[in-house]
DNA sequence: CCGTCATGCGTACAGTGTGCGCACGATAGG
DNA sequence: CCTATCGTGCGCACACTGTACGCATGACGG
C-alpha cells in the first residue's frame, strides 16, 4: 500500500483539532512576540520558536502577519501604547514634556529591544500609538505657543530615543551577564579604569557607583533639564 | 584508483595559488566589509558575499575575524576614526562641541549604518578610535572648567546619536526607493498628510519641503543649539 | 447536503554564521 | 637536500533562519 508511507501512523488517530486553545490571533501573536523579546531580546525571536510557544506552526503566524518585519513593526507600536501622555494645555510645559520623555523612557527600558528597533526604524513606524505619542509631544508645545514646534519635538524626540537606546544597551548586556547592575558595574571597572588610562580627560567617569539605577536615572534628568533650558530660552514672554 | 573520486581533475592542473593577489587581511577584510555596509546596508552584509569579494571562502574570513559580531566592531570603530577631533582648550567650547557633533553627525551619514548599530551596541564598543572621540569630547568640556562634564558628554551623544540615527535610517529608506530625496518626499506627502489628520498637531510637519537636504541641516543644528544654550546655562561666569 | 472559505501545517528552498579537518606554500632545523 | 612545523585558505557540514506553496481540515452559508 502505497499509503504506508504517509507519515501519518493511521488516519484514526488524529487529533481532532485542539479547539480549547484561543486559536491563533494577531492580537495574540504580537502579544506573544513581545514576551519573547522581552525575555531574550532582538535576536532571540524566530517565526519557529514563536509558533511553538502558540502551539503552532512556524508558517501558521502568516496568515496573520505579512512578514516578520511586519511583526516587528506591530510589536513596537504596541508597547508605543505603554507611554503615558500628559494632557495638553496644561499651565506647565516644561512639567508636561518631562512627564512624557520620562514615561518614553521607562516603557523604553521595560522593553529594552524596542528602542533600537524603533531607531533603526525612523520614520517607517507611522502605526497609532507611536503616532498618538508624536502628536501629544506636539500638543503639548503648540498649545503653549511655542515657536518652532517641530525643532522642539525632534530634540527632546533625539535626545530620549538616543539616551534611551544607550541605556537599554547596556540594560541588555547587564541582563546577559547574568549579575546585577551593581555586580557587573564592579567587575568591569578595572578594565575600564585601565583603558581609561590612555585617555585622560575620560577617566573622571570611572568612579565607584553605589547604586548604578540611581545614577543613570540622574543622568537622564540632567540632560532633560538641559533640553528643556535650552528650549525655554526659545519660548516668548 | 579511488583517487579519481577526488573532485579535483589532475592534480597537474592546479593552479599554484595566486600569489599576486594581496592575500587576506584583517585591515582589508574590514574595509571591504564598510564598503559593503555603505552600498547595501547591515542586513546585506554576510560573510560569504565579504568573502566573495575578497576572492576568497566565506569561512577563510574566520582566520582574520573571531566573529562577525567583532568584525562589525572593528568595521565601527574604523569609521568612527573618520571624525574630525577638535582641538581642546580653544577659546570658544561652544563652537568646538558644535564641531565635534557636526562631524559625527557628517560621518553617520555618509556611513548610514553606523549610528544604529552603534546605539544598538551601546557601551560595549571601547574601539580606540571611539574611545578617542569620546576623551575628546571629555577634553573639551574638561579644560573649560565645565561643572558636570560627564553629564554633558552623555546629553550631546544621546542628542546627536539619536537624531543621526534616525536620520541615517531615513536615508537608507530613501535610498532603497531608487529616487531622489525630494521625489521621495513628494511621493509620500499625500500618505503623511492622511495619517496626520488624525493627529492635528502634527499636521504643520508636513508641509511642501522645497530642499529636504537643508532641511535637515536645519533641524540637527536648531536641536544642537538648544542642547548648548541648555549646557552654557550651567557653566560658571 | 454540498460548495466555499478561512485557517493551520508539512515540506521545501535559498540563505545564514561558523566549527572541523584537510591541503598547500613557506620557513626553519638537521 | 630532506623533513618537520606552521600559518593560511578552503570544502564540507550542521543547525538554523524567513517564507512560498499547496494540501487538509473544520466551520459556515446556500
Amino acid at each position: 500500500m502505497p499509503a504506508a508511507s504517509k507519515p501519518v501512523p493511521s488516519v484514526w488517530a488524529r487529533t481532532p483539532r485542539e479547539a480549547d486553545q484561543p486559536a491563533l490571533s494577531r492580537t495574540a501573536i504580537v502579544r506573544e512576540a513581545i514576551a519573547m523579546l522581552d525575555a531574550e531580546g532582538v535576536e532571540a525571536l524566530s517565526m519557529r520558536k514563536l509558533g511553538a510557544r502558540l502551539n503552532a506552526g512556524a508558517t501558521s503566524l502568516y496568515r496573520h502577519v505579512a512578514t516578520k518585519d511586519e511583526l516587528m513593526e506591530l510589536a513596537v507600536d504596541e508597547v508605543c501604547g505603554e507611554i503615558a501622555l500628559p494632557a495638553p494645555g496644561g499651565p506647565d510645559w516644561r512639567a508636561d514634556v518631562a512627564d512624557a520623555a520620562r514615561s518614553f523612557r521607562a516603557t523604553a527600558l521595560r522593553h529594552p529591544w524596542v528602542a533600537g528597533v524603533l531607531g533603526q526604524a525612523g520614520l517607517a513606524y507611522l502605526g497609532p500609538n507611536l503616532m498618538a505619542f508624536s502628536n501629544n509631544l506636539a500638543a503639548l508645545f503648540t498649545q503653549t505657543g511655542f515657536p518652532q514646534p517641530h525643532g522642539a519635538i525632534d530634540t527632546v524626540l533625539s535626545y530620549v530615543i538616543g539616551m534611551s537606546t544607550t541605556e537599554a544597551a547596556w540594560l541588555t548586556t547587564v541582563a546577559r551577564s547574568g549579575e546585577t547592575e551593581a555586580e557587573f558595574v564592579a567587575r568591569l571597572m578595572p578594565a575600564a579604569r585601565e583603558a581609561a588610562a590612555q585617555h585622560p580627560d575620560l577617566a573622571g567617569g570611572y568612579v565607584d557607583v553605589p547604586d548604578p539605577v540611581a545614577l543613570r536615572d540622574a543622568k537622564f534628568e540632567y540632560g532633560l533639564g538641559v533640553v528643556l533650558d535650552g528650549l525655554a530660552t526659545r519660548m516668548p514672554a
